[in-house]
DNA sequence: GAGGATAATGACAGCCGCTGACAATTGACA
DNA sequence: TGTCAATTGTCAGCGGCTGTCATTATCCTC
């Protein structure tokens, strides 16, 4: 099914990923130059251009795949769930697959640690966020469809959305920023934090929690 | 009060702004390079650096201040306002003197079609993002003052602004990527995204709106 | 299994964003 | 007016990133 030219292609990229994780983390990622990383592989600094566009790529590699991941997830639900039921689900549901995909290419730990780094980097954050902004944007596209409305002109879509990958960005981030990280902590502060979506928006917080 | 070498820097400072704003509206950010805007103020490229970190700073220096107003106006308000009731308010508040603020710098029209390329253009999107990030987590911070709860440990504030902000951002970009764009049409276009924010987290969309 | 078509790589040159260092200039203030 | 501090220009240099072209490696067919 795949020539070996193929499998090259994909061992080198993957070679790249993992090389440039652990330089991140070890020492940063402004001060690890792609020289760096392209040496380690043994590889020109040209080729490393020629499978990631850019720096910020290779170090949001395995991020970006979770997020697809969770975005596949949401096309796979049943139409008859609710827009936020739907996006709830799908996060609780996605977890054990995204650890898994996750562990294919890179040790779980290195990922985790990772993920600070793209927190406390402003380059990897502001692109983090962009990236999300695209996927945002394909939900959008999903959750009109779902409902049959025009994701122009009715907002709904968009808001729910918008509010949803919010919520989640700010979960990832105050999760991300805290000592210990584990992907079941992950989950739970996610989860913890779509929950509180409807009371916080609530008039009165007088209630305690 | 203010002594002539102050005058200077301020003049400087906003002819390096406007150059780049005209710059970037008619040619692109991508293809302005920082030696072009330094030419066009006549100053050298290294004091265009001592002015702003980089290059997106300039292209994002009038649309950071209208951010900035915006969370003070929230720090000014009476705290007998529930937290949602108090961005909100502050939302419809804000935007006349947001005006003028803009125009004391740049015509509008020249801000709002700077807008627009901040929306297509991925660095200054991603780098707008990550300012916005950054008045979130100090809103955050206003929101857990106000209400007296712990930012840490209650998610509740977090979750609020969170969803706020993500739904502001979606709000300002549906307009932004518009053909004809106004200031009154951003207000309209936000509080209209804003009002959306209870009916889209519904579980049931079936009324129409 | 030899051949040519095609794809991946390396080497090189060069642009642009950005920074450090130092000297020259300009405004502030006694 | 002279001294001190702030601002600026110049220059050298690093790192990210791209175009180009020659070289090498895989693929496919006969």
């Amino acid at each position: 099914m795949t020539g070996l030219r193929e499998r090259k292609k994909q061992r080198t990229r993957d070679a790249l990923v993992l090389a440039a994780h652990q330089l991140f983390v070890t020492q940063g990622y402004d001060t690890t130059t792609v020289d760096q990383i392209a040496e380690a592989v043994e590889v020109s600094q040209r080729t490393f251009f020629r499978y990631f566009a850019n720096k910020e790529e290779v170090a949001l590699f395995v991020q970006d795949m979770t997020v697809r991941r969770f975005f596949e997830g949401v096309c796979a639900r049943p139409l008859s769930e609710a827009p936020l039921e739907c996006l709830r689900r799908t996060l609780d549901e996605t977890w054990e697959d995204v650890g898994e995909a996750i562990e294919a290419i890179t040790p779980l730990e290195l990922y985790l640690r990772m993920c600070q780094v793209i927190e406390v980097t402003p380059a990897l954050l502001a692109a983090h966020l962009r990236h999300s902004l695209l996927v945002e944007q394909k939900l959008v596209q999903e959750i009109a469809r779902r409902t049959g409305l025009d994701p122009e002109r009715d907002p709904r879509p968009r808001v729910l959305v918008a509010a949803f990958t919010g919520v989640m960005l700010s979960a990832g981030r105050h999760w991300g920023l805290r000592d210990g990280v584990s992907l079941e902590e992950a989950r739970r502060v996610t989860r913890e934090h779509v929950e509180q979506l409807g009371p916080a928006l609530s008039a009165d917080w007088r209630q305690d929690r």
